[in-house]
DNA sequence: CGACTCGTTGACTCTCTTCAAGGATAGTGG
DNA sequence: CCACTATCCTTGAAGAGAGTCAACGAGTCG
């Protein structure tokens, strides 16, 4: 397997003194991130604690089962996250964004593997420091609370898409997903970035890529959505895509 | 639709001075609910805010897009969870056994409606002032937000379910599961009540009803399990239903 | 006892997968 | 700069796994 890459991390150990957070666009941008609402001392502990990671194109950041000793912030780019069954068939179970936590899961071990789709940016922070400053910082306590009910969410709108959605739907919801992301910047959105592969889009709406490719066409000639250049997709027909994706 | 049924809860407001927490099993019991793991005078507060509430089977405890003023722990019985599409195609995104929470998300409105599987037994929580106690009780932050977490956990697990393993493998898998939740009182397991219908079953599998049958039969045909009486199976070989859930 | 729901089984259908091949795109090296 | 190659995407034809439709048996309740 080509895309299964020894993770060869670049931490840039040196703190650099402050300078990774003040010109981070994440705290800015992000309603969800670690650091956004967090005020100055508290970040000026949480930065002490913390190394950037550098992450080129499948490679990987963390492993299914291996223990949890790390937790990161998504500065750029995106990751995803996915589990393996034993002869190799693949979950994508979500795709991280700027802002996104990885790893905030509390328990002993990573319960899924997790790689860069694109060059992705990341902050890292050690969990057992950053647990004790979770103890001492209560609004960063109530702040992964809400990412992690925010995920949960998420979640179980993936279940009912990969228990319930017909293939057609799946990739609709998917499109709707991305742009309602885009749009979070920029809105209203009409082209949308694809940084994943069509096999990427196949593991996480649990179809294959040639499933996903007949779909995009149809979605194509139907009129809803145009494709000018790779991995770039333009919505023609918010309402018809809409429709679409919750089986109307 | 018979099932939907009209939320008639009963609710016992009188507190009845303490009783309802001394005699209740899943603090003792659950190493996951929230009064577990919860000092006296913290229990009495949280009780002093608590009401208790009965279901009959097939009555909704919370309902997908309401207002999410209220917060529940499992005391008895089954609960499941589930999202509707516009034509009423179903996903039940997880089964609650005494200890479990309902609606710890901290969202403005419940993403998934509940319904009792069979008889249940609540305890009910204003989110309001569960909310106002979470701010002084840091340990029972911190519990939710390792029962989130553990929830996250088994939704990845689910999404890998309805995404990438066959019906064979989704019925052992959820034979095992069940298995696992009762061996949590007594173990080893060989006999597992199954409190939920077959449509329930599918639903929650993404699969239908005929498939969640056959797929029980071939089970049978292989010994791998048995069915003396009604809503309850005999595993009989567990290492070969292990082998079945993986894909082996 | 009859009506009802639930679970099982069978026959047929269909959506999605599998297998296969060709085309587009990007990166590489002469 | 352009052939060369590897990878990704698309398209087609055939096949399979699960769904749909239908009937029947078993348990349940009024």
């Amino acid at each position: 397997m080509p895309e299964r890459q020894v993770a060869r991390r670049v931490e840039s150990a040196e703190p650099r003194l402050g300078a990774p957070c003040d010109a981070c666009g994440v705290r800015a941008v992000s309603a969800v991130s670690v650091c956004s609402a967090l005020e100055v001392p508290e970040l000026e502990r949480l930065r002490s604690i913390m190394t950037t990671v550098h992450l080129e194109p499948g490679q990987t950041a963390i492993h299914e089962g291996d223990p949890a000793d790390s937790l990161f912030n998504v500065v750029s780019g995106t990751v995803k996250l996915f589990k393996l069954l034993a002869d190799g068939r693949r979950q994508i179970t979500g795709f991280l964004v700027p802002g996104d936590f990885l790893g905030i899961v509390l328990n002993e071990r990573y319960a899924y593997s997790a790689e860069a789709v694109d060059r992705v940016h990341l902050c890292r922070f050690p969990r057992r420091r950053f647990e004790t400053l979770l103890g001492e910082m209560p609004r960063l306590e109530r702040r992964l609370l809400g990412a992690a009910s925010n995920e949960l969410v998420a979640a179980q709108d993936q279940m009912l898409l990969l228990g319930r959605k017909t293939a057609q739907e799946k990739v609709a919801s998917f499109l709707r997903m991305l742009a309602r992301r885009t749009a979070r910047q920029r809105s209203p959105v009409t082209s949308i970035g694809i940084a994943m592969s069509r096999n990427d889009i196949a593991d996480y709406l649990g179809l294959t890529t040639e499933t996903v490719s007949r779909s995009l066409t149809r979605l194509k000639e139907a009129g809803v959505i145009a494709s000018t250049r790779r991995g770039r997709i333009e919505l023609l027909d918010e309402e018809a895509l809409r429709a679409l994706a919750e089986g109307g």
